[in-house]
DNA sequence: GGGGCAATACTCGGATATTAATTGTCCGAGTTCTGCAGG
DNA sequence: CCTGCAGAACTCGGACAATTAATATCCGAGTATTGCCCC
């Protein structure tokens, strides 16, 4: 039982996403060319992240991809559950009732007995994850407590949108 | 992330084996007849639990399996790892150190501090389940403290063996 | 009657096929920006 | 100068192909019991 590949590149997008200046979407290509995998795949990843509300998309020329909030508010588990929904360990079919059925067995007794035993399981695992944030992350990769951000971005045209956004910022220079 | 469905198929053994009579093996056959899915795939399930050493095997005429130790000293962890090995639901491949290596980070921080989070969660996940033992759900599953023996088998020789047996345990009758 | 021998009913374990889940590919469509041509 | 139009650079999202993991099948081998045959 092991998560999909997808949740580690996942998290690397988000992580990059929360280092990146959030007035300048990166192209799913940018974010790409920095993680293993294909491109499409990625996007389909991508595509989660912002159904679930983790990321932001800008479409269109210079459109990409910015967190859709502050990376303290982001936890592992929103990432884990944006790709792979609710997690529930135990595959529950209600087999033991059906193998204790013409026995001293009471009804479902059994089934529920397992559901409750692992979803206790799972809360925990669960709770876990919920405690660690994205900006936590950040500061013991990068050893500080400010997150300076980088730019991910490599073509001209992004480069020209960068200097714009500058001017915008701090007037002409 | 669900556990496979031989784990729900491993669970029911265990405890069709813990409400048989230690002296009389249960056969392949018969378990799989109380199963769904296939009599070669519940056999190799099984095979797992005898490699765990949760359960015993006798070979030749008349053999079968049955309980290694007592059930209250079996617990859903074991059970679990029986089959699945560790538990460890980070598939770590180290990308983040990857997708950060040319920028600020501390070499392998990310990855170890991923793993660190996912590996508590877990631990957290695991212990739970080491909670629960076989007589636990049994009891429940019953609804009483005692568990009465069930003979689980069919086949005319067995019952041959049954009689056989009783009569070592209570002399002619 | 008892010693050996074949038949039976099992487990053991590996090699291989099938099915389901994950990962990866392709393509057509929609959206925003840019730059250019014509008035 | 400005209006509108074509093209570029993106995302969106679905349909489909390839790869990998889980499940299922098959088969030959080993082992303990049974029962029978022959001495």
């Amino acid at each position: 039982m092991k998560l999909t590949k997808g949740i580690e590149q996942a998290i690397c997008i988000i992580t990059l996403l929360a280092t990146q200046d959030p007035d300048i979407p990166v192209a799913s290509l940018e974010i790409h060319t920095r993680l293993k995998g294909s491109l499409t795949y990625t996007k389909k990843i991508i595509r989660k992240l912002v159904v679930a509300g983790l990321v932001d998309s800008v479409s269109g020329n210079n459109g990409g991809f910015t967190l859709a909030r502050n990376c303290a508010d982001i936890n592992l588990l929103q990432i884990v559950e944006a790709l792979e929904g609710t997690i529930e360990t135990y595959p529950d079919t209600g087999l033991i009732d059906e193998v204790f059925k013409d026995k001293q067995a009471i009804a479902n007794q059994g089934t529920i007995a397992l559901r409750n035993a692992f979803s206790k399981a799972d809360v925990l695992w669960r709770e876990a994850l919920k405690t660690i944030t994205v900006q936590q992350l950040l500061e013991e990769a990068l050893g500080k407590k400010e997150i300076l951000p980088i730019n991910w971005n490599h073509s001209e045209r992004r480069e020209l949108l960068i200097r714009k956004v500058m001017k915008n910022i701090y007037g002409n220079d």
